[in-house]
Order: C-alpha cells, then structure tokens, then sequence
DNA sequence: TTGACAATCTGACATCGCGTCATTATTATC
DNA sequence: GATAATAATGACGCGATGTCAGATTGTCAA
C-alpha cells in the first residue's frame, strides 16, 4: 500500500465548526418554531457571525433544510436497516425494528414537521422528500408482496397499499408535532 | 311584516363582481401551478385591475386562500352530508356518498393541494385547515364507534382510527395532485 | 341632468428579507 | 514569520409586500 487512508482528506477546517454551529442553531430553533419564522438574520445572530456568512455554507435556507433531511434520511436508515434487508422471522421482524423507527422518528418529529413546512416553499427540497418518501414507498411495497408471496397478507394492491400506509404515517407525525 | 326579505341587503355591488375576478384567477393559477409562485402582481395582472386594489378584498394572499377553503368547505358538506347524519344502513350508506365525496376531491384536488401548501406559510390559514379536518375527525370518529357499537367494527381506539385515516386520505390526496 | 357623496381604484412610498459583491480579516501551511 | 487560501464582513440592488393620500368611478336624490 502505498498510501493508507488512516487520515483521509479530513482536514479538521474552521469553516466546519461554524457549520456545525448554523446546523444546531437552525435545530434549537425549528424544534419549538415553524420553519417561517426562520430568517437568515435570525439564525445568525445566534451563532455570532454575520448575515453573509450563511452563504458560505447554504446557499439559501431551504439548503439548509435538505441538509437535515439527510441527516434525518441517515438516521432512519441506521434504524430501519434490517427491516428493509428483511431477513428472518417477519412479524417479529417487524415489531422489532418498528420500534427503533418509532423512536427516531419521536426524536426528529418536529424537524420531520419543519422539513415538509420548507418543501411547499421550495420545488428542490420538495423532489429531495418526494424522493425520500418513493423509497419507503417501494420498500414497503416490496415487504407487502413477499408476505404476500408467503399468504401473511391477502392480496391487494401492493404499492397502493404502501403509499397509503406511509402518507399516513407521515400525516400522524406531522399532526403530533404541529 | 313590516319588510319582506325578498331582495335582503344583497345589493350587487361592483365590487363582487372585482373579489369574483381575483379568485377566479387564483383558481385558474393555481389549478397547475404551486401556491409558492402566486404573487399578488401577477394575480391582479390578469384581472386587469392594479396591485393596490387586491388588498381592498384579501388583506394577504393567505386570507384567499382562507377564502378557497371555505369554499371547499362547503363543497364537501354538502357531498358529506348524508353520510354526516348517517341514517340508513351502513354499509351501502358508506359507499354512495364516498362517491360523492371522492367526486368533490377530484374536482378540488389542485386547489386542497394548493390550500395544504399555503398552511405552511400562514398560522391563521393553519388553524382554520386544522378545524376543518378536525370536524372530519370527531365525525369519523363518532361514526366508528356507532359502528363499533352494532359490532360492524372490532373495539379499537375510535379518534386514533379516525385520524389515521383522515391523514392518509389528506396525504394521497396531495400526492396525486402534486 | 346635475350635484355630491360614497365606493373603488391608483401611483408612489417605506419596509423587509434575500442573495451578491469587492474588500478585509483570519487561518492554515510552508 | 511570510504568504497563499479560506472565511467573514459592510454595503448594495432586487423583488415582493402592505399602506396611504389622492384621483377616479359609480350611485342616487333632487
């Protein structure tokens, strides 16, 4: 080997740590306030930098937003990985990891809330949920039909039966947390 | 009587002939395009008459948005209302004023869409969106457990069942006039 | 018809938040 | 410690909002 990668190309930067900052700044804020209340100015003036040092790291709020719907996406990966894997026995399966997902998803609920409040307001944030959301759908899906395959569900439509499960979802999180 | 109410106070003024205008023209907007692109500018352009004088019938955009759902409001009542007061046989009572009622969405669904999308942007707006659908879960709600109590439906939470549901509908609903 | 009052509309204004500069200050690296 | 890269800033222009005094239009009694 002629380089080990022990130390990548993370470079512990500044800039990072002021990131961090507008991130958690942006987290304190939505957990109790909707997302239309948050301004550029207000989230600076928390983290002690000026105005247009936000552009620097998002170029506007909504960026900000898709950011946390990664982390969130990753958070709920981690949870609901060996659902979705779908190995072993399925109904222990799934109240198993139904619960690690209901613990995340009790844990974001408002940046969950706040993330949709942004998508009305802006197209990209809104193809980067729908795409978050189609996934679920498909898996969901897919787990339906192989239980099906077994005879554990009657057969219905499938991928209706998914979107509708996970609007709902999505719905009654959004309510509890409203 | 001193004064029959034949022609009551309805004087027909111009300027319902103005307030009929702009909501027309919010209404065709809005029929394909999101909420977030409505400006007050391009919605007077098309009506002919100045910015200004948009503000003489909405005091903001939301407030006619307010006005959409009372509209829609009363679209649905009308579609709901049998099944409402829910006198008859269940079952069959279910199925035909669903009709109805899937009749209403699928004229209203860009507008309901567009409504959800402005809720986000306006607490007013929220809390009326939210008494409306609230109104859906008491009545769904009361309706399960009348039905629970013929044994038609096995005993579960009634308000849980109810707002689960009504999320789902509200969410597919969206999706698919997204 | 005419006058005059009220309803309706308008141009111009102040405000607010956004996003972008050129510029300055601060780090990181040698 | 010098210097190149990186980060932060003040000042600017933009677009949309909501308001107002004043002009315009519609209405109705005389």
């Amino acid at each position: 080997m002629s380089q080990a990668p022990t130390k990548p190309v993370t470079k512990l930067r500044k800039s990072d740590q002021t990131k961090r900052a507008i991130v958690n700044a942006a987290r304190e804020f939505l957990w109790n306030k909707p997302f239309r209340e948050l301004t550029v100015r207000e989230l600076m003036s928390v983290t002690g930098t000026s105005r247009p040092a936000f552009y620097q790291y998002f170029s506007d709020l909504h960026r900000l937003m898709e950011h946390l719907l990664d982390e969130l996406k990753n958070e709920i990966m981690v949870a609901a990985a060996p659902w979705f894997e779908g190995v072993g026995e399925p109904v222990e399966l799934l109240s198993r990891s139904l619960e690690d997902f209901v613990q995340v998803c009790y844990e974001q609920g408002p940046f969950i809330r706040a993330i949709i409040e942004a998508c009305s307001m802006d197209s990209k944030l809104e193809s980067a949920w729908d795409n978050f959301i189609t996934g679920f759908d498909i898996a969901v899906c897919q787990r339906i039909q192989q239980d099906q395959a077994v005879g554990l569900i009657p057969p219905m439509g499938a991928m209706q039966v998914a979107i509708s499960l996970n609007r709902m979802d999505v719905g009654v999180t959004v309510k509890n947390f409203g």
